[in-house]
DNA sequence: CCGAGTGTACGACTTTCGTCGAACACTTCA
DNA sequence: TGAAGTGTTCGACGAAAGTCGTACACTCGG
C-alpha cells in the first residue's frame, strides 16, 4: 500500500500574511523553483528534477518555505515527491503574483 | 543656502530585480511604512512621523532599504527629510505590485 | 549663539536564515 | 533480499539581517 509516509502539510493561501509570501519569493533559489515550476505541468516535476545549485537537505527544507507560503503543493507517488504550482488560488488570494513573479525583466 | 546635506541616493525600480523587492516588503516595519506612505501625499511624510515600534536608528536603515529598492523617494526639506511613495514608477516596472501590497486581508 | 529637533553613521549584540553532512525512512527494481 | 533512488530530519556552522545606544552633522527658532 501507498502513503505510509507523513503526507505534507499544507496552507491555504488566503490564511498567509502577504510579509510571509514576499518572504518565501526573496530567496534566489526558491524563486527559481516558483518559476520552473510554473512552466511545468501539474504534477510533472519531482522535488529533485529543479535544476538549482543546492543540496538535497536544503532543498527540502526550500520546499516546505514555499508549502507554508501557500505557493506549492505537494503529493506523495511512490518513492518521489510531485508538485504543483497552485495557481489559482494563490491569484485568488494575491491577485497580479504570478505575473510579478515571472515577469521579463 | 539648502542642501548642505549627503543627497540620499536612489536606484530607478527597472534597475532592481524582483527578488529585492520581495525581501524590501517582507519585513513587517518596512511594509508598514510603505502602506502608510502609499495613503500620503507625496513629501507630506516625514522619516519621523511614521507610527513603528522601532528607533531612530533603525527607522533610518529601513529607508535605506525602502530607497534603494525603488520603492520610495527622499528629498531634504530643511531639517527633516520629506518621503514619496514612487507610485508611477513602480507600477511601470512591477505591475500589481502596489494593489498587492495595501490588499484589504 | 545656543538649544531643540531631525536624521545618519558606526559599532556591538542577538536572532534568523541558508547551507551542508550524516543518519534515517520509504519505495522501487533487480 | 539486497541495492539504488528519493526525500526528510537533525545538528552544526557561517553569513546576513534587525535592533539598539551613542556620537555626529545639520537646520531652525529663540
Amino acid at each position: 500500500m501507498a502513503g505510509h509516509r507523513a503526507a505534507p502539510q499544507h496552507r491555504d493561501p488566503r490564511d498567509v500574511p502577504v510579509e510571509t509570501v514576499f518572504a518565501a519569493l526573496a530567496d534566489p533559489v526558491r524563486l527559481e523553483i516558483v518559476r520552473q515550476l510554473w512552466g511545468s505541468e501539474d504534477w510533472a516535476r519531482a522535488c529533485g528534477s529543479f535544476d538549482v545549485a543546492v543540496g538535497k537537505a536544503g532543498l527540502s527544507h526550500h520546499f516546505a518555505v514555499l508549502r507554508d507560503a501557500g505557493l506549492v503543493e505537494q503529493r506523495d507517488e511512490g518513492a518521489r515527491r510531485v508538485n504543483r504550482a497552485r495557481r489559482a488560488e494563490v491569484e485568488a488570494a494575491f491577485p497580479g503574483l504570478w505575473q510579478l513573479v515571472n515577469q521579463p525583466h
